[in-house]
DNA sequence: TTAAAATGATACCAAATTGGTCTTGTTTTT
DNA sequence: AAAAACAAGACCAATTTGGTATCATTTTAA
């Protein structure tokens, strides 16, 4: 199963409930609550989002963290980085020298290629879209110019 | 990262060879060889994708290996689902009952779809594809019809 | 008929990753 | 000055995964 880390599904989860109160500041106890995930949980998931600025933090009595941008300008892919590093199926795809026959490996490249073709795909939907119920217009345009 | 494991990285090294010798039936020990991974590694790769139907196997003293059909009629979805089963983000995206507060989750529906998006962009893309040098036309046609 | 070559099946171990928790420190407001 | 909330990092346990070894079965060929 080509798959992402439970930490990243709770994100979407956890944006989800910042995204339904737009510029209210919410704390990592009552997002737990509203999710009913635990509050460390809660916590690690919204401290990865602030350090890479998918969200912000206001620290203090009444602070808490809320969306750094609307909704629809949070890509699916920028949650995705945010929590699991940069997108590559393989670790060919990410940095060279790790494949010990790397030189006789004519398949690097097209992996790389089918990740960047993923990852298109994933920067065009935004959380508003994640968010909505059945959301209407979920739509996803991916990578379109031949990889020649 | 969004990731998939080592071995089904090794399939694909391992079925480019395959795909380089049409028709030839080759042993793992062969095809350790020219891929300088460990046979057993090899073995066990090579039993996964034979016994999922994307390659034949041949018992018997010459026998070995080949591909079930050509190499541009075996998709990379398939490839990846021999190796990992179903191609899915999110284990909400496969079967129900495995999240607690799946009913009061709204964003279940929409993995699913992400998943069956790029699932049809790996459908689209062949093995010939990959095994091709630096592939002239490597295009990934993905989803078309509008999610609503 | 027998031996060798090759796959089939299974079990097992070690290591890496991940999920989850706890503790301590820092900031800001009241 | 005290309380509320985030910040940072250490830590542990469990699941998964990669890798290896063992034994059985099939088929060809001498």
């Amino acid at each position: 199963m080509l798959r992402i880390g439970k930490l990243t599904d709770y994100a979407t989860v956890v944006l989800a409930v910042l995204a339904d109160r737009p510029g209210e500041c919410l704390s990592a106890t009552h997002v737990a609550e509203a999710t009913r995930l635990e509050v460390p949980t809660v916590a690690k998931v919204l401290k990865t989002l602030a350090k890479s600025g998918v969200i912000d933090s206001v620290r203090g009595v009444n602070g808490g963290y809320r969306l750094a941008e609307p909704a629809d300008s949070i890509s699916v892919a920028a949650i995705i980085r945010a929590m699991e590093g940069p997108i590559a199926l393989t670790e060919c795809g990410l940095e060279p020298g790790l494949c010990a026959r790397e030189q006789n490996c004519n398949l690097k490249g097209n992996w790389k290629r089918i990740g960047q073709t993923i990852e298109n795909a994933l920067e065009s939907l935004t959380l508003a879209d994640l968010a909505a119920p059945q959301g209407p217009g979920l739509r996803l345009v991916t990578d379109t110019a031949p990889v020649a």
